[in-house]
DNA sequence: AAGGGTTTTTCGTATAGCGAAAAACGAAAA
DNA sequence: TTTTCGTTTTTCGCTATACGAAAAACCCTT
């Protein structure tokens, strides 16, 4: 395997627009420099071509650059790509208005888990924010679900790197890991008590494709302890199960 | 001013990246090759080299080439870059709430109008598509009501490369437009008729930034001609200045 | 006015990235 | 099956390109 030779450039191009994040939206050139290894002269021509299609703007206040409108426009053609935000925003939202509680949308990839969307506890409450964020698959109900659907060797994959740790209750140890999966298997549903963030509790439960059986997204409601008591998991679960086959048949629809 | 050198291999990348779009999702190297006229191999190594961070993905089965989710994820860093949305997003659902019309939040960027948020007719119906959308400034109300507070500078340098223009009542000619925005300030709204689509109206107000006094969105209303009568239209206006002040209100307390 | 921190620019060199053309692949037709 | 056509990959030299180091310009802060 001769690997196909990758553009250096266009990685350092990249390497650059992922460093931009929710935490850091601004950077400068030493910054980026100092991050990634890049000789500043590469940076600086590498900010230049991108700022010339506006992927990045440059602040012209502090000289500092951060992502710009072209990075947006992109970014949304692929979420409008993503057949199942579609589908399953409108059911979501009905299913929010019975419970309202903090119910997301998110899709596997590679180990993690991307949120396509995000209802909060309430209306009117600032809302779809961290809508692109990535997390880890083994410490999330939404996670482990997604997991439990994947293949053998993704997973044999995953449990050969080792799983990062969050809180006490992260499950890292493949051993159990592999039953915890089995078990969501076998119920139709994970639950997550703190195994992310302490105090957070989630429960998660797959949407499938009906044609091709595949897993393509999981729901979650996530919330306190407190909220989710045995009792109120029986009532979650149940519209859970629900929306996710009303969003399963309408994905082929079209 | 010799212009700062920029990388063509980044710039093809780029331009790669923005060929997908709604329309047409999924390209092969030679559609790629035949609409930047960039040779195929060089094509197929910017290909590889954003599949391998998953910028862009492909479809095994027909080989052709899809944006990622990588894309998604830095598109929705700049999503929650951008403070307007957040603001606003609460508080046009409750005005949604009021007005069951189709509500949208738009910024202005280089002649054109990027959609930022789209709440549906009705709850429930599909929703948040067509964000990233960029549509045309001179034949839009909103993209109007973004050009009538931009720089003079701004509104020459359009005037001089020209409007297209997409039914018998769009704005392109310079004098006409301008007397149009000059009116536009003077009232404080836009109103387009079918200056767009045929038989579609709308109806927009600034959002401004209290501190600096800068336009920083538009909000439209937008609807069937008969949706828009004289009568409704002051009902709308009245709201949507309304909104506009307390999104203006909530923008720099943060 | 001077200093430390930037961001730009310059410059010579090595090599990365280019296009043309050949090879491999794959689906559909014969 | 074999052939054919339209893809996508790979190969291969040459040249232009993109590289890093270091110098220059800039810009706040003191």
């Amino acid at each position: 395997m001769p690997g196909p030779e990758l553009l250096s450039s266009v990685q350092n191009a990249i390497r650059v627009m992922r460093q931009f994040s929710l935490d850091e939206p601004e950077l400068g050139i030493t910054e980026l420099n100092e991050r990634l290894g890049i000789s500043k002269s590469s940076i600086y021509r590498v900010l230049q071509t991108l700022c010339a299609e506006h992927i990045i703007q440059q602040n012209p206040e502090t000289k500092k650059y951060h992502l710009g409108l072209t990075a947006f426009e992109i970014g949304c053609v692929v979420y409008n790509d993503i057949q199942v935000c579609q589908v399953a925003l409108p059911l979501l939202q009905k299913m929010h208005l019975k419970l309202p509680v903090v119910i997301q949308l998110v899709v596997y990839d590679r180990g993690t888990v991307i949120h396509l969307l995000k209802l909060p506890e309430k209306r009117e409450t600032r809302t779809f924010n961290r809508m692109g964020k990535r997390v880890p698959a083994n410490a999330t109900a939404a996670g482990k679900v997604l997991l439990a659907y994947q293949s053998e060797k993704e997973i044999e994959r995953l449990c050969s790197i080792g799983f990062k740790s969050f809180t006490p209750n992260t499950l890292t140890k493949p051993e159990v890991l592999l039953s915890e999966l089995a078990a969501i298997k076998e119920n139709g549903y994970a639950f997550s008590k703190e195994e992310f963030k302490v105090g957070m509790c989630a429960l998660a439960v797959p949407v499938f494709d009906e044609i091709t059986n595949q897993i393509v997204a999981a729901i979650s409601v996530t919330g306190p302890k407190k909220i989710l008591s045995p009792a109120q998991i029986q009532i979650y679960l149940r519209e859970m199960k629900m929306y996710s086959r009303l969003i399963s048949e309408q994905l082929d629809l079209e």
